[in-house]
DNA sequence: CTGTTAGCGCTTTCAG
DNA sequence: CTGAAAGCGCTAACAG
């Protein structure tokens, strides 16, 4: 290994001298600085970042912890936050939390040993306000993505799941659906709460009643999906739903396979819809009416609000950033069965 | 911030003892062990990894270095590789060149000034064999996933090619197709002329002639899929294709997507197969036929590989897993144009 | 079983 | 503009 001590001996210079022609420094004769640069890369030499780090205490790298990069949407916001920490001369750690508290602890624990610089955050719900607390504790700057976290302060960027809802569930009525069933994630989620009030709400403000028995909460991740449409097709004749609000894209695929078992097409017999797209599938085979979301965004913003807190640039202020999602509507919400009845 | 020092002086022991607590060391009295254990904890003691780092040479970090991760077969790598990485106690840095030679070197350049144990590369193409050079230069153990590099002597773990090629041709063959069309990735990529050889062998074996009018190149990202289909329907009727092997999910994507523009549909007016599914939408509205790789598992044993390499254990000679891809037939291949024509 | 010493590679501080 | 000394937090090597 090259150090500044091997580069200092060749030019007939202090060790010192080099550090300060790495650093840039000012205060270098030019002629010094040239021979010591000519000399740098003539041996290969790379700063040892484990020696910069010990002094410095930064390591320029980023953690993004995520639920499931699988998931096309974290996909999406993992490019946006690699690419804003590239510019930006830092490196990204990934961590699936697969929505388990106990990984993601123990995730947290990693990131504090490993010494990242900052958390860019996706928390499972609302069981991570420990783990944040933590960060807190340890003084690592964090910043909030896609769900919130009560008592929480921190800069944040999310999506306005709440209108999103309510403008999924006004698109489900105007295709003349009166019974329209809810199946949401868990409700320790800041987004299926929100996602749950613009149901209600547009329910209620439609003269639609909302009945418990359409409401039905399952996992992100495991697929429980059979259970609730055995259960929502069970119901009498007059009160089963026609169309049903996924409250993920994940969601809304199981919930399709589900029907699909039980012999129900969609969107001829149920329609669907859903949060987030399924990019970049969605480009060229066009199935599922979705709110959007500017994933990439989130991440890069995310990413751009983290490195402002590490550097100590920004604002005093937490900025709280609401992205509106765009409604795209395809066929899963476009059967014939309802078609010209509104 | 709490160091081994602290803990000494609260313990009344030296720092050393502290130090051989934290490492599990034996040859420690088990009073010693507790006291100081109660101590780490009351004060919440980490141990700092940029000191331990600096004398370890090591940092229980692996870089994962890949073109792209919105690219769901790599979505699915980058899981694989996480997956293991965090088993084996080792966090993952995400990398994307974007098939972009200058940006695959900057990040190579990254990765060696944060001082990676390692690197698990899915390369650009031939072009990264400088690349590759720097890390054996280095001496940073690697692992190749996905694509070849002629001369240079890694553990590897890819799909072949070939075969799947062999079978998504003599599919599209016994449907009936006589003038089938490449459009094949980047030939500076092993994976690209594996699968030109498949598809020329193919042809050859069945006695179907190959054209060099019906074999194109495009790139993986760019979409310039517009200028290739227009020259192959400008084809006199006889020697247009009716069907096309696409050397990736992208180019399929965007093949299809120009197609469309055209008025061409598939899979009635043209039939597609590629390389790669689009896992997990493929599940519910399943559409391409295709050649599905294992990637998980190429992310998954790269990374096992490469973390035998790093910590000496594994055999002296690289490995090289070749896995068979998986030949998915669904609507894409299946037009009525040529049905029962065979 | 425990402690002392030295040093990993770099930068801060102070002196010239 | 350049250098010497000290130390970041930890552990290897040796001593007891």
């Amino acid at each position: 290994m090259v150090t500044i001590y091997d580069i200092a001996k060749k030019a007939n210079v202090s060790p010192m001298t080099v550090s300060r022609v790495i650093n840039n420094s000012s205060n270098i004769k030019d002629t010094t600085r040239q021979k010591v640069e000519a000399i740098i890369k003539e041996l290969g030499y790379i700063p040892n970042s484990a020696a910069r780090s010990l002094i410095s205490k930064r390591t320029h790298i980023i953690s993004l912890l995520i639920t499931d990069i699988t998931n096309p949407f974290f996909t999406r916001v993992a490019r946006g936050a690699e690419d804003k920490a590239k510019q930006s001369g830092y490196q990204l750690l990934l961590s699936n939390s697969d929505e388990n508290i106990d990984k993601e602890t123990e995730y947290i624990n990693m990131l504090l040993s490993t010494g990242v610089d900052g958390v860019l955050y996706a928390p499972m719900g609302d069981e991570s306000k420990k783990n944040l607390r933590t960060l807190v504790k340890s003084n690592i700057p964090f910043v909030l993505i896609d769900r919130d976290i009560q008592g929480i302060q921190s800069d944040i960027v999310l999506g306005d799941s709440y209108e999103g809802a309510r403008r999924l569930v006004e698109h489900l009525r105007d295709q003349g659906h009166k019974n329209i069933a809810l199946i949401n994630g868990p409700s320790n989620t800041s987004t299926a709460r929100e996602r749950q009030r613009g149901y209600e709400e547009t329910l209620r403000l439609s003269n639609l009643p909302y009945k418990k028995k359409l409401m039905w909460e399952i996992q992100y991740k495991e697929d429980t999906a059979d259970d609730v449409i055995e259960q929502l097709l069970s119901l009498p004749k007059n009160q089963r739903p026609t169309a049903i609000f996924a409250g993920n894209n994940f969601i809304a695929v199981n919930v399709i396979k589900a029907l699909n078992k039980k012999g129900i097409q969609v969107p001829d017999d149920m329609a669907i819809v859903c949060f987030d797209d399924f990019e970049p599938i969605s480009g060229f085979n066009p199935f599922l009416t979705v709110a959007a979301q500017s994933a990439y965004s989130y991440g890069y913003m995310g990413a751009q609000f983290l490195i402002e807190r590490i550097e100590g640039t920004g604002p005093k202020e937490n900025r709280r950033i609401v992205l509106p999602p765009e409604i795209i509507v395809r066929k899963s919400s476009l059967g014939y069965t309802f078609k010209g009845r509104k």
